[in-house]
DNA sequence: CTTTTACCCTATCGATTTTATAGAGTTAAC
DNA sequence: GTTAACTCTATAAAATCGATAGGGTAAAAG
């Protein structure tokens, strides 16, 4: 299941690539026209900034804007940010590789080969769909 | 990430699929070779005799084996059993469809059309792949 | 230089889900 | 009728998630 924060964190960025111009926009302004508690979203962003996909102004007329262009942010990045590493196990993991202990021989595990194709089959998702892709209608 | 119960529920069906004979395995072999937790694994067993996907027999000699050839059971079952629906979110869920509150326009969401190509791509590869293909060297 | 605005950061809380265990009940074989 | 092995319910520990509280810091306005 997909969680809130990825969810949020998601329409918030869409909401700031839909702008036209790209001027800081107030946390409460999204949480207000995305319908996310306020308070949870500022923590996103937060993240968000520190991970050097947001740039924020603070004091008056601050807010939080994209630093790059919307075709320049590939989902495999936002979704590892958000939601953590893309593969269902982390013997499959290419960024969070972790060995099983149950697990003798990752070569004759079904879970491994099965969730490497599932792996493998997100990660051309998200690899293919930039944020500009997900706004464009 | 993939729950224990499914991971576990998995190695079971494909230690099963193994047998040379359709014979009842008991819970406690399949625990011993494949580092599951007896009583644990006694919980899946049962959610899987009751959704037909194992036969069971009771007393001395008794077990589970599997009811239909491993070539008939495809990974859509398993994991709908399993883990649940599929998809991410309930919006693009197929059998499990729910609406979200947040959003008035699914057809503008962002979420939605990501998540609608991740579903996608997840439900070819378990359609594809049948216990027989996970165990086949 | 003080007030206001708005982001920054840490802590914590309650609910839910996950993982695991306990123990009594039931059925079948011998 | 004793033993083996599945059945079922309850429960508890641990982890995760979603959300909130509240004070701190920086920038702009006047």
């Amino acid at each position: 299941m997909l969680s809130k924060k990825t969810k949020y964190g998601l329409k918030a960025l869409t909401y700031l690539a839909l702008q036209s111009k790209r001027e800081p926009v107030q946390i409460s302004e999204i949480a207000r026209h995305e319908n996310i508690p306020q308070k949870f979203l500022e923590s996103i962003l937060l993240t968000l900034r520190k991970t050097g996909l947001l740039g924020s102004k603070k004091g008056k007329g601050g807010g939080y804007y994209l630093i790059k262009e919307p075709n320049e942010i590939p989902m495999t990045t936002v979704i590892r940010v958000l939601e953590g590493p893309i593969a269902m196990v982390p013997c499959v993991s290419l960024n969070f590789y972790e060995k099983c202990d149950d697990c003798p021989d990752e070569n004759k595990c079904a879970v491994h080969k099965l969730m490497l194709q599932v792996r493998d089959s997100a990660l051309e998702v998200y690899r293919k769909n930039t944020l500009a892709d997900l706004i464009s209608e």
